[in-house]
This record gives structure tokens, C-alpha cells and sequence, in this order.
DNA sequence: TTAATTGCAAACGGTTTGCCACGTT
DNA sequence: AACGTGGCAAACCGTTTGCAATTAA
């Protein structure tokens, strides 16, 4: 249980960073491949165990969601995800009625929400473009 | 493409059943080590196989969340669900302001929404009070 | 009899982990 | 020097799938 003291690595910064510049919510594949150039040698081993510290020390976010594989994004507090159905493309979209919501729920069930995920399914307006 | 013809299967319809009666959201797991007595030489595969037809049905749900594992829960609509951050128990619930939501969002950014997921975290009465 | 369904076991595929060389402090 | 980190490959584990035998219709 005892801390481990982390230390500076090149490829975690850049991992840190392509999140963060991102609009997707990358795969650890993408992430892997979208590093390969720089980092020749890299491993998706490596890419996993550093998203685990990233996700540990609560500066990247995991959904987990859907299908398969895992997502990641960088934390950006609670907000809610819209999810194209057609091209599988996540919006970030903030929405202030979510705190109407959780008043709801604490007013129905007593039960005091700390946190949500939500996610919303429809079409994306470039999908519904060229349908 | 072509439709292909179902047929009664006991596995299948206890299955169903379980479904029906747990308030849990159990895993194929669960399904399986709970249908062994009556079917001693039932096979994981054939859980997961009548999950996929009853997904396809539309009768049963599946949640693929959280963790490692799916999860599955007979399909009610669209509702709310409940996550219990200490016991991992999930909870149905029905919070009207779905709609509220779902307009904000058509306002905000153009896209209908034509479904949703929505988990909320927070700790459930039982383990409030035992805490 | 026809074809869907099952049990079994092997295959799959994303993620995790053990091992040892390498880098950071 | 001490020890976290990376690369590599094998292990993991929930889920899927091919196949021959059953079973519903």
C-alpha cells in the first residue's frame, strides 16, 4: 500500500499531451499508433500501464464504455457524452440540467448522487447530411 | 441478411425468466452458475448465444459497463440507473426529467437524442448506514 | 426430415503482467 | 546506486465460434 514515488518518462508526457489535444476519446490503440513514429519501439504495454497511472492519479478519465476496447479523455469533470450512432464519434456536450436531475434523483430515492456518466445516443449532424 | 427461423429452447426461456424475476443486472456468469441444476451439461457459450438472440429480440438489454464483464437486464425502456460506489449494487430508476434533458440538448446542439444511458454514483441506504 | 440449438473445446482479442535491460533522479 | 519505466512476449479472461450430436417443428 506504500505510495510509489513517480518518476518523468517521455513517453507518458506525450501520451498526457495527445489526450489533451485531442477532441476524440482515443483508444489505446490509436494512442499507440498515433506514438510509433517518435517512439519506434514502443510497446502497447507501455501505453496501457501509463494510462493506469494517468487514470490513477485522476488526470485522464476511462469510459470503458460500449464496445470492446476502453476509451480514454482527459478529465475534464462531469459532462456528458453524445454518441453518434452511424459513425461512432463522441461529442462532449455540457449540459446545466444535469443538476435539476440529481436533485430529482435525491428527492426520489434519498440516495445523494456524487457523479454521473451519461451518455446520449442519436444521428450527428454530418451523418445526418449524408444519409 | 436473411431472417433465420427461432425455435423454443428451454435454456433460452429460463434465461428469459431469470431475467425477468432478479432485480439484479447479472452477468452471463451469474446466468449460467444459476442454471446448472436444471441443466447440468449447460455451457457458457450457450448463455452467451441466447443472450445474443435475446438482444436482437429487443427482450433483454445489455449493459456492457463498468468492468471487465457485460451485464444484462430485460429491457424496460429507456430509464436511469443507480450505481452504488461501495456495494456495486445497480438500482432502476425512473427520473421524468429525461425529457427535460433531451430537449436541452436538441437546443443546445442541434442533435435529437433517440436514447440514452444514464448511470449516476453515489452510496445506496444500506451501505450509508452500515458505513 | 430439416434446420435451429447445444455442449465442448479451441480460438479470439483487448488488457495485464513477469522479466530484464534501460533511464531518471 | 536505487528504483521507476520500457520493450517484449507470454499469460489472462470474458466472449465468440466451429463442429458434431441433439432436439424442436
Amino acid at each position: 500500500m506504500t505510495e510509489k514515488k513517480l518518476r518523468r518518462s517521455r513517453q507518458r508526457e506525450r501520451i498526457l499531451e495527445l489526450l489533451r489535444r485531442t477532441e476524440q476519446h482515443p483508444t489505446a490503440a490509436w494512442l499507440y499508433d498515433n506514438l510509433r513514429d517518435e517512439f519506434p519501439r514502443l510497446s502497447l504495454g507501455t501505453v496501457y500501464r501509463n494510462l493506469g497511472i494517468l487514470v490513477e492519479s485522476g488526470k485522464v478519465r476511462k469510459l470503458d464504455s460500449g464496445s470492446t476496447f476502453d476509451r480514454f479523455e482527459i478529465n475534464r469533470g462531469d459532462h456528458v457524452h453524445f454518441v453518434c450512432r452511424s459513425c461512432g464519434r463522441i461529442f462532449d456536450l455540457d449540459v446545466p440540467e444535469t443538476e435539476e436531475f440529481q436533485r430529482a434523483v435525491l428527492k426520489q430515492t434519498g440516495n445523494r448522487v456524487t457523479g454521473h456518466r451519461i451518455e446520449l445516443y442519436g444521428e450527428c449532424e454530418q451523418c445526418r447530411a449524408s444519409a
